[in-house]
DNA sequence: AACCAAAAGTTTTTT
DNA sequence: ACTTTTGGTT
């Protein structure tokens, strides 16, 4: 019986029992949990699970290996805290994702009951906005601040830098998309900017002046504008938390146990955040893997989930090594991969599964052959009543699945494809978006200037104009509404300012709005776009989004601080996925998932690892860490793909060989085959 | 100053 | 292959 089903189990058990039914006001006062329920949880849950999930208060640090049912441990532990009358309320389950939140807390609500849906849960990044939009004056920002994504941060610097380095540029200088890069990077392990251009940017130290004035230009806009990029939701989080202790105490009071999944991606500010919330009364879970840190490049530091014990004294460590995912030869091979790894924790995972199919490494020729392969396979298993959905193929980048997926449609097969190009990245979604951001904050000059450079005539220039013209009566929308338009721009800027006219008011909803700023955004998309008929099919999937919503504000936020990943086919992530598809996926969106097979593609030495990694150690073990949490996501099967060749555009190089990490494996852990079907 | 066409340079991963 | 930058024309 998997995890799943254990769970389903045990709800039935939970809810015929008595203590289910009393009712919630009853146990206010903070009882034991009866034994009956108690000795249930025993039987579901392993020696150490039980442990964790029975771990009364004080710092408790469990070293959660792939597959040793974490998210149980974590879910059982919070079904335990409510029972024995802990206010769920006053719990907060910090995750990584959403997605990992909301099946953490149904989960939790299967368990027990409807009480544990009131936990407080959700992503650092979504705290931080719940805290921030309250206490927001706090920190210099207006309660209506608007969230830019990493796109909208890209086109910001893009403009600050044109009207700063005007000029010829000498070539070399940093490219709008790398600047955001070095910015995030300083944010995230709050370092300077030299250190961060000395470490990883070393060719741009010439430039380090420029790259410096830009920073600042960047942070001066962003607050002129009341914007903050996801770094500034945990920055200024973190800022309030430590320079205003009475804030301090009120926040950090809310909550008698905080819970914190995923902790060796968290980076150094949202390990400070965990500690000012949980400083005083030491009552903090984390969980995490050091063997499964793939967020390095995001400044996330592995090191926090070691060093935890001495930010936390008397830290209780347990660890959890019985794996119940894979079948025994499967993690043979895992335990081998990360056994490479330079610097961990050791760990030996072990499973009970003894029976099943050692991985394969498949040598096809082409990469056609290699999706080919893929194909037929599916189709095997699909004769074995494998569900469609139990199948995943894995991949280190986005594009490297662009053949399999001109080959799925060929053949039929449905899919969905997680990472890579995200809906909201879209151009025309940030159009439409930007008109309903205005509405929420006037101030937003980034979304001003993309209304403004929709029209006919308006450039640049006469954009910024506009704009200064708008924010200097300080009224806001109203400025914009009244404001005299020279003649020469009078056909285009008056549908936009009856538009305005139009939806200000402020009892409208959020997909009337919608609706009107499409009706006069759609003569411009199809002016604009000659593939319109696919994108107005987009738009109509963004109002979809905005019917869940009553204000406008929430709407935006949630959009962006939760983006639906692209599904292909005509659903994107929060509609309801349909049930019968292949999944295509980066390892990164795949953490934490598990599939009966799994297909690693282009498992090959400058790819996976690839080779923009392969000097730098650190990075090395990162790339290696990735590989081994692509492997331990499989059940039944796992397969590594590697075609014969490909050469690297960039490096001009041909790419033969198999990832380093499995190449050396010895046959009786991975087995060759060859799969040229010509 | 806006707009368009040709040329050049770039490539992970994500809240 | 795809965006971003450039140069020239209206």
């Amino acid at each position: 019986m998997d995890g799943a089903n254990l769970a389903r189990a045990s709800t039935r058990n939970c809810r015929d029992g008595s203590i289910v039914n009393a009712p919630a006001a009853q146990r206010n006062d903070k009882v034991k949990m009866p034994l009956a329920c108690r000795e249930r949880f025993r039987t579901e849950l392993n020696a150490v699970q039980y442990e964790a999930v029975f771990h009364d208060s004080g710092p408790l640090l469990v070293i959660a290996g792939a597959g040793s049912g974490k998210t149980r441990t974590l879910t059982y532990r919070a079904a335990r805290l409510v029972e024995e009358g802990v206010p769920p309320g006053r719990i907060l389950l910090l995750t990584f994702t959403r997605k990992a939140a909301d099946e953490m807390l149904k989960r939790a609500t299967l368990l027990l009951d409807h009480r544990c849906r009131q936990i407080a849960g959700g992503t650092f990044h979504s705290f931080a906005y719940r805290v921030l939009r309250r206490y927001a004056p706090q920190v210099g920002f207006p309660h209506r601040f608007t969230i830019i994504d990493r796109a909208d941060a890209e086109s910001l610097i893009g403009m600050l830098a044109k009207a700063r380095l005007s000029g010829p540029r000498h070539g070399a200088f940093p490219r709008k998309r790398t600047l955001v890069d070095i910015f995030s990077k300083a944010a995230n392990k709050d370092l300077g900017l030299e250190e961060i251009i000395d470490d990883e940017y070393s060719h741009f130290r010439p430039y380090s002046d420029e790259i410096r004035t830009l920073q600042a230009d960047y942070v001066a806009a962003k607050t002129e504008q009341a914007l903050m990029d996801y770094d500034d939701l945990l920055i200024k989080l973190h800022h309030l938390l430590e320079s205003q202790s009475d804030l301090q105490q009120q926040i950090a009071g809310q909550f008698a146990h905080l819970m914190v999944d995923e902790y060796q991606d968290t980076n150094l500010i949202q390990a400070r955040i965990v500690y000012l919330l949980a400083h005083q009364h030491h009552n903090i879970m984390v969980v995490g893997d050091d063997s499964q840190s793939i967020y390095s490049f995001r400044g996330a530091n592995f090191r926090n989930i070691m060093d935890f014990p001495e930010l936390f004294p008397q830290t209780r460590i347990l660890t959890l090594e019985e794996n119940y995912r894979s079948v025994a030869p499967i993690l043979a091979l895992t335990n081998q991969l990360i056994e490479q790894a330079v610097e961990k924790y050791p760990k030996h995972l072990f499973s009970r599964k003894a029976i099943g199919n050692p991985p394969a490494l498949v040598h096809t020729g082409s990469e056609n052959s290699q999706s080919r392969f893929i194909v037929d396979k599916i189709r095997e298993l699909r004769r074995e009543e494998v569900p469609l959905e139990d199948i995943a193929v894995l991949f280190r980048a986005g594009f490297h699945a662009f053949d399999l997926e001109l080959e799925l449609n060929r053949e039929g097969i449905a899919y969905v494809k997680y990472g890579g190009f995200k809906f909201m990245e879209f151009a025309h979604i940030k159009d439409v978006l930007a008109h309903m951001r205005v509405l929420t904050n006037p101030y937003d000059r980034l979304s001003w200037a993309r209304i403004l450079l929709l029209i006919d005539k308006i450039g640049p220039k006469t954009a910024e104009r506009l704009y200064d013209a708008i924010v200097s009566r300080a009224e806001g929308l109203h400025g914009f509404l009244a404001m005299e338009v020279p003649p020469r721009l009078e056909g285009g800027l008056a549908p936009l300012q009856e538009l305005f006219r139009e939806v200000e008011d402020a009892d409208q909803v959020p997909v009337e709005i919608g609706e009107r700023i499409l009706t006069y955004y759609h003569p411009l998309l199809v002016k604009r776009y000659d593939d319109h008929p696919k994108r107005l099919l987009h738009l109509e999937q963004l109002l979809m989004m905005t019917e869940k919503y009553d204000r406008l504000e929430p709407f935006l936020s949630s959009v962006t601080l939760e983006p639906p990943s692209v599904a292909i086919g005509d659903t994107f992530g929060t509609g309801n996925p349909r049930k019968d598809h292949l999944v295509l996926s980066t390892v990164h969106s795949a953490k934490g998932l598990e599939w009966h097979t799994v297909f690693i593609i282009w498992a090959m030495d400058g790819r996976f690892p690839s080779f923009m990694s392969t000097e730098d150690p650190d990075q090395l073990d990162e790339e290696l860490r990735l590989m081994y949490v692509a492997a331990t996501r499989a059940r039944e099967n796992l397969f590594f793909m590697c075609p014969d060749q490909a050469y690297d555009r960039i490096s001009g190089m041909i790419l033969s060989r198999p990832s380093r990490f499995i190449d050396g494996l010895p046959e009786d852990v991975l087995v060759r085959q060859s799969a040229d079907i010509w």
